[in-house]
Parts: structure tokens; C-alpha cells; sequence
DNA sequence: CATCAGGGCCCTG
DNA sequence: CAGGGCCCTGAT
């Protein structure tokens, strides 16, 4: 069933300069699904969004300069909007792509860096935003496991298809991820026979967890990364790659650079020592060392610079590491 | 045709 | 703390 969002209202919001839009509402690295949860052109955003249980439509257009930035924001609902939902909608907003985040400090470590200051140039203002609630993400990080990406995307298509809300506003089709009562309700079997594997036995207690307000993700917003970390590896189904991407993403914790997959140790390899395969424990070191606090949110940019470059740009090594 | 590792994690010993 | 098992797929 195609649910239609014919309300709509509109407001600014102006993020912290220095802004970057592209970079904050795009990320290349990040693989698209056939059933589409957002859209990208420059300048222009658009995504579903779950803000408690009531699931909106939202797009944002560019309505600024990098050192005077401005969002002109429009929501879409199938009921009329009150004014304290505008208000927490724009709380939610900032929280998730990090408008109102100061990058001085960051900007100014990067000046120091001779060698990738030209990319941190590049994207300055550029955010480490997530566009998604916790159990959006944790579902994306599971399907992610141990899989290659085209399984990822079939498995996500599968369960979106079967659990997964096709809406439409702003006369453009989308899906939103599922409640976590949806598959909560679900039999095992069901889900495995959209081919995700164990993987099913994961979602059906996380599912549960969650529909049963075990796991405040307002909370969790407020704890240390180490706080922060220990409750994560405690969820079923999450370990230390699955709590470094929540850690990141959903939390902006930019510091978490404690854990290399081997697939991405062999494209930092190439990124920061223009080698095949350098030893994690050293990639680590060294970007620990340079970056500290930054760390992760430093190794973002360059990481995505290199995926934006491959839109226009045949990179053979990397190609042959991201094995679609 | 079979075998295998993959954008990990759980469980056992 | 090491190592086997897990779902399914495409590569070899």
C-alpha cells in the first residue's frame, strides 16, 4: 500500500557555519537500494523519517553559502502538523547531521595536515551526519554482515518489501524502515525466507528489545563513547564493527577508530601509504597518533573524497576492493 | 560440479 | 582467547 503525505510545511533552518551541504547529505561510500529510503541531487535532499510513531516526508533544499548557511526545510504527514512537532522535528534534524556542530577545532587540525589538508579544503564544513533513528542503522550494520554489498542490498530490498512503509510526497516514491514491532511479530521463518540467514534470529530479539522501550536511544545520546560502547556490544548481534558504525554514525562520537575491517585496512592501506596491505594495529597507530580525537571524523573525509572521486573517475585498486 | 570467503558475531571449550 | 559454525551468493 502507497501511503500519500499531502500536508506540508516549510521552515528554515541555519546550521553553524562553516556548512557543507553535498557532503553532509550525501555519502558516496554509502551503497543505494532499489527501494529508495532518500535521494540526493546537489542541493537538494530528500528522505523518510520516523520522529516517535509518526513517519513524515522530509526534504531539505541548499538555501545558503558555506559561510552563511541556510536549509529551507518541508515536512510531509498525512495529518496536519502542530507547532511542537515542528520543534522537536528541528531538534531531531540538528541532532542527525550535526547542524549545529563547531568544527573550529577540527578545521584546525586539518590546516596543520600538509599532505590532506587540499581534501579536508575540499569538504570543510562537511558533517559526520546519520539520517537514521538507531534501529534504522543497527538493521542497515546487520544486513552488512559478513556479506558482500549486493547481498546487503537484496537482503535490505527483501525486508523492505515485506515490512518496510512505500510513501510518497513531493510527487516521488519512498520506503521507510519498518517499527521494530513489525518484525517482532514476525516468525523466524518468515524472515528467513527472505534469505537473510541467521541473521533473522538477530532482528527478532533486537526487534523485541527495542519494541519493548529496552534501549532509550535519547539516553544513549547522552552517555561517553565508552558508556556509550559497553551498552551497544550487550545488544544481540552487535560486536565491535556493528558498535563502531552505531558509535560514529548514530552517536557522532568522532573519535572511534578503534576497530579496522580487513576490507577497509586494505583501502586505508592504499589511502594513507599508497601500499596493498598494511598491518591494522598500524593503521591505527598512526592515524590515532595524527588525528586523536578526530580520528574517525578525519578518516571520513578523506574515505568519502575518494568514493566521490569514483563517481566521475575509474580508481582500479578500488574497484577491485569494494567488490560489489 | 564443488569449494570458499564475504563490509561479523555467537557460542563453546 | 581461539576457533568452529552460521545463511546465502557469486567467484573460481
Amino acid at each position: 500500500m502507497l501511503i500519500r503525505l499531502f500536508h506540508s510545511h516549510s521552515f528554515t533552518i541555519r546550521p553553524l557555519p562553516p556548512f557543507h551541504f553535498d557532503g553532509t547529505f550525501h555519502k558516496p561510500s554509502h551503497f543505494p537500494n532499489k527501494l529508495q529510503l532518500d535521494r540526493w541531487e546537489p542541493g537538494k535532499y530528500w528522505q523518510s523519517l520516523w520522529l516517535g510513531k509518526k513517519l513524515y516526508g522530509l526534504k531539505i533544499v541548499d538555501r545558503g553559502a558555506t559561510a552563511k548557511p541556510a536549509l529551507r526545510v518541508t515536512v510531509y504527514t498525512n495529518t496536519a502538523i502542530k507547532s511542537d512537532e515542528i520543534k522537536r522535528l528541528k531538534r531531531e534534524i540538528a541532532w542527525r547531521f550535526e547542524l549545529d556542530t563547531d568544527l573550529k577545532e577540527f578545521n584546525r587540525l586539518a590546516k596543520k595536515d600538509k599532505r590532506f589538508f587540499p581534501i579536508f579544503k575540499k569538504w570543510i564544513g562537511m558533517r559526520n551526519a546519520s539520517q537514521y533513528t538507531l534501529y534504522e542503522l543497527l538493521v542497515i550494520a546487520i544486513v552488512l554482515q559478513n556479506a558482500t554489498v549486493r547481498r546487503s542490498q537484496q537482503m535490505l530490498d527483501a525486508l523492505l518489501a515485506k515490512f518496510g512503509t512505500h510513501m510518497f510526497f513531493d510527487r516521488k516514491e519512498f520506503w521507510a524502515i519498518w517499527l521494530p514491532a513489525a518484525l517482532q511479530r514476525a516468525s523466524e521463518q518468515t524472515l528467513r525466507n527472505l534469505k537473510i540467514g541467521y541473521r533473522a534470529k538477530f532482528f527478532k530479539r533486537l526487534s523485541k528489545d527495542f519494541s519493548d522501550g529496552k534501549i532509550d536511544e535519547h539516553r544513549l545520546r547522552g552517555l561517553s563513547k565508552k558508556d556509550a560502547k559497553e551498552e551497544l556490544m550487550h545488544l544481540y548481534g552487535v560486536g565491535p564493527e556493528t558498535a563502531r558504525i552505531l558509535l560514529f554514525e548514530a552517536f557522532h562520537h568522532v573519535d572511534t577508530f578503534d576497530h579496522v575491517a580487513p576490507w577497509q585496512g586494505k583501502i586505508y592501506s592504499r589511502l594513507f601509504y599508497g601500499k596493498k596491505a598494511v598491518a591494522a594495529s598500524q593503521i591505527r597507530k598512526d592515524i590515532l597518533k595524527r588525528y586523536g580525537t578526530y580520528s574517525m571524523l578525519a578518516v571520513h573525509y578523506i574515505w568519502e573524497d575518494v568514493f566521490w572521486r569514483r563517481k566521475n573517475e575509474h580508481i582500479e585498486w578500488l574497484e577491485r576492493e569494494i567488490r560489489l
